[in-house]
DNA sequence: ATATAATATGACTATAAAGTCACATGACTA
DNA sequence: TAGTCATGTGACTTTATAGTCATATTATAT
């Protein structure tokens, strides 16, 4: 946790910090990432920084939080309305959320990003606790609910599917970004939103081509 | 390319230095990784490892090399039987071959890894030229050939089932080394060959629900 | 045996990092 | 006004890094 100090700090220069700090950790991994570099950006000096914060970690949770719960914030209508809709429904917003939250706030994506990529375990361990986050437990849930309710196919392996949905939700974003290079952020969801359709398709009905004289039974 | 005095080494020496090389890159990514470390664990002067390699990058382009040289080795085989094979059977063989790659060859799987995962473009370019490595490629050509063949579904986007393919080749892996921890490598390939069956199963036949009663036509 | 070329060496340079600390400045209180 | 406490400061310490270089050693050729 970031010290009192900080709290106390003009709002002005407060986010002047962060915003440096956001800028050094979307740019570097956290070993790269320089405080002496964040100090100069943000025109303080490399005391007070300490005045701060208690090290480097700190700070970059602190960073971490913020992102997280800027990322919440976006998935939360979708999780609130999760009893009242289908699976599908419900993945297709998962998916089409997870990309609004990484068009409209690049670096903070970026920051966590870098820190599930990284093979950093120690780091990681020192921001998510010994527990490592099990994101496609909620994935699981949602496949039995799915299952219960007669909407997904019982003889899938639930386990390795919530770990492939998981990595197809990182996927797709990836793969929205590097379509849509230059960063171009337009109000026209309708290339987002076909693009997540496709996925859903691909996932709902698979690859194999349907139809009576191709079946294998 | 390291100097000739490398390749002059005796094999025994040459072999320890890259065996201390490789430890060291598969422990740390290509910042962290220290020179000096790999000079003590290979018992060599730091001077001497200056007489074989430009620089740290030089080395590290050689094991980048080797790795990817051996995992080729495990892929040919079913690369060459591609064009007698249908699509699912070479998609089966070559994830199966990509987790006995991992199995088999843990610290050379996780440079390449780690380097896939980087965001240091900067290396990337180094390593792979200008030109971005589309491993996705493959796979795309792979798809239109079962189109053609009648077995891919043809109202697929094929550019993105290529990119979903090839990441959940990485996924399976993860998965599968995840599942196996404390790397106990075994003769018997039934547990793995069961995890590729049931993801080709779901990349087949997608997760909704088939039969007459719950079809959306 | 002598000369020459190839290889080996580790102290050294230059650079950059995180974190510290004695002191300076400002604000609020009695 | 004097005193106290919170905040600000940047030179400094420690530690680690990649890469260099003058010198020593060894192998080869004459």
């Amino acid at each position: 946790m970031p010290k009192n100090t900080f709290f106390n700090l003009p709002e002005k220069k407060r986010t002047r910090i962060l915003n440096a700090a956001i800028d050094e950790f979307s740019k570097y991994s956290y070993e790269k990432a320089s405080i002496t570099r964040i100090v100069n950006t943000a025109n303080i000096a490399k005391g007070s920084f300490y005045q701060y914060f208690e090290n480097k970690l700190d700070l970059f949770r602190h960073i971490f939080m913020i992102s997280a719960d800027e990322k919440l914030k976006y998935l939360k209508p979708t999780l609130d309305k999760m009893e009242s809709e289908d699976f599908f429904t419900t993945l297709r917003n998962l998916y089409v959320a997870g990309i609004e939250f990484v068009k409209e706030n690049y670096k903070l994506s970026q920051i966590a990003d870098r820190l599930m990529k990284s093979n950093n375990e120690n780091l990681k361990n020192e921001i998510f606790g010994e527990t490592k986050p099990k994101s496609n437990h909620f994935l699981k849930v949602l496949l039995l609910k799915g299952i219960k309710r007669g909407e997904i196919d019982s003889s899938i392996d639930v386990e390795l599917v919530s770990v492939m949905l998981t990595n197809l939700s990182f996927t797709i974003t990836e793969y929205y970004l590097k379509t849509n290079e230059k960063g171009i952020v337009t109000d026209d969801y309708s290339d987002l939103m076909e693009m997540v359709e496709k996925m859903i398709y691909t996932i709902e009905n698979g690859i194999k081509i349907k139809g009576e004289d191709n079946n294998d039974y």
